[in-house]
DNA sequence: TTGTAGGCGTTATCAG
DNA sequence: CTGATAACGCCTACAA
């Protein structure tokens, strides 16, 4: 059997101690940063760390202290959309913010080749001593298990509240929803429709029941409904069936940017104006939002909190403090050229 | 102190053990796949494992066995360019192509918050078995030091060759700069200039190396240079230059595809037509590349079998085997229309 | 303040 | 084929 081509042996705390001249727990204590150790002996200690350039097992640590100091972040979607999503990056950045000042280390799970069983098993076995759960707009919470044996946060609500057995951090997709459709009926926009998201994601139900709750607070109709998938062709696709069914629409809120921008270029292909002759806001204040043309007025997604706010979270939870099971992060309108 | 939120024990090898009447061994044996155990003692195991829904300690079976089973990708870069460069989302799943039908585990660490130095106690500390370290453009190897405690394989050459202490997969970066050059030569160009990277980074110099060679092979001058970041700003910057500096110029090879994408309005600025005036290529392939005006001709850059062979190339030397020191993935053209 | 000793859950080496 | 019995490297009462 062969050794695996690495050169040197690690050095041990054993080892360090020997060195120092001090036993195994005192090199224990000094790398753990106790206060009982006397600053001088601290201070040989930390030389003969130096010298040997040790690092502690982390495999050993974690078997006797029964922690790994180690978080997972699994994204339960493929490679390619994870890093096309400008979402995941954003919300990454949170969470190494969160995580920056911690002593915790992020591993990212992506469950493209990787398969649920291996994640699983990482999971369970003892890798982590948290995971963070983070899907875009599905509501997936097949890693809801997994909250039995392990702290878990998840981003997004799950489809079935009746299933929320853990700790959710999720986005005011109803307020959001609501805000924008209000600001558009502050414009002035009589007839407002709605391109709405699958039905069967969380944020698609909640952004179309912000928008119904807006309208009928004003008491405007509210059944110019279509559907998509998220998807800009979707939106497309939505839009020019709002157009037809209803001629008379002079606004649309889209439930995420990607539709809206859809959504343009059915309406340019009927021939109307944006925002002349129809309005329209998106959700999520996606990179596309702001390179349209005209510029997309649209709901703050605020990724970049949502990230941090899960990491804190799962290492309050970790650490044993009690927190609130759910936690709803506030959006806001963001203001273009498109109202 | 608290018990960390979490409910149940975790099943131990040795509670299998007791309920299918074995030894610890004999269950580790099932567990691990030996071939000998009996099928019907193993089918025993098998059960109680289910039963218990025993999952294995990876602390435990690592700090035994001196495996994890779990190599890290780290990548030099901020997390928000890692994310929005398709480089390394294309990367990633190269890796994990390649690892999926092993028993590794992948765990990115990506350093933008992180700290190198968590960075490296992470990989020091016995946490995974190898790493693989991606950065884009820049050479960066200071991770090199690390190599000599563990198997890491670099993506992309060291500045300084003479720093090559281990593995690396890299892009024929030269010989894709030359075709690229020699593509514009054959299609009738006489007075070619580039557009070169940082030659501070190793693809900048390899990719006007390559430009060189090809024309002076033609017998061309190549005295058309000037100098960019990678980025689209100085790809424009740099066009401008070139273009008052030798005004009989027809074409240009731009060390990357944004920096192409820059010079396109430079030339636009200039009134003169692609490729009617100035024929271009670039290099790298990436997403921009096929969508310009015109659609840029390039040089594409392998990065899924890039992360694929860089993640076959760890684990072998893991496993023990011999491996060459450096690996020179080929580069093909892609014809579209800006020659 | 420091050292001693036992154990964390697995693997691995030997006997049987 | 199966079962004791050491490690593996570190933490942590408990003792000194």
């Amino acid at each position: 059997m062969s050794t695996g081509g690495v050169t040197g042996h690690a050095p041990t705390l054993e080892m360090v101690a020997a060195r120092a001249g001090v036993s195994r727990a005192t090199v224990s204590r000094v790398v753990n940063g106790s206060p009982k150790v006397s600053p001088d002996v601290a201070e040989v200690v930390r030389e003969a760390i130096a010298a040997l350039n040790y690092v502690p097992n982390r495999a050993a640590r974690s078997l006797a202290s029964r922690r790994t100091q180690a978080i997972a972040l699994v994204v339960p979607e493929s490679t390619s959309r994870v890093f096309n999503d400008p979402f995941f990056a954003t919300l990454v950045q949170g969470v190494g913010l969160a995580l920056a000042p911690t002593e915790y280390t992020l591993s990212m799970l992506i469950e493209s080749e990787t398969g649920s069983e291996k994640t699983r098993r990482y999971l369970l076995g003892g890798n982590v001593d948290g995971a963070l759960v983070a899907s875009h707009h599905t509501g997936d919470h097949s890693y809801a298990h997994v909250s039995q044996s392990l702290p878990v946060v998840f981003g997004g609500r799950p489809l079935d509240p009746t299933e929320s057995v853990t700790h959710t951090v999720d986005v005011d997709n109803a307020h959001g929803a609501e805000i924008a459709t209000q600001h558009l009926i502050d414009r002035g926009r009589q007839r407002i429709a709605t391109i709405a998201g699958p039905q069967d994601m969380p944020p698609g139900v909640d952004r179309k029941r912000g928008w119904a709750t807006a309208l009928e607070r004003a008491g405007l109709p509210d059944d110019a409904v279509e559907y998509g998938d998220f998807s800009p062709a979707s939106g497309a696709i939505a839009m020019r069936r709002l157009l037809e069914r209803h001629p008379d629409l002079d606004a649309v809120f889209a439930a995420n940017d990607q539709m809206a921008i859809g959504a343009y270029s059915a309406i340019a292909d009927a021939g109307r104006s944006i925002p002349g002759d129809v309005a329209i806001v998106g959700f999520d204040d996606d990179r596309y939002a702001s390179t349209a043309m005209p510029p997309l007025t649209t709901v703050h997604q605020p990724s970049l909190e949502m990230g941090a706010e899960m990491a804190r979270t799962l290492v309050r939870i970790i650490e044993g403090d009690e927190v609130a099971s759910t936690t709803l992060l506030p959006t806001s309108l963001v203001i273009r050229q498109s109202t």
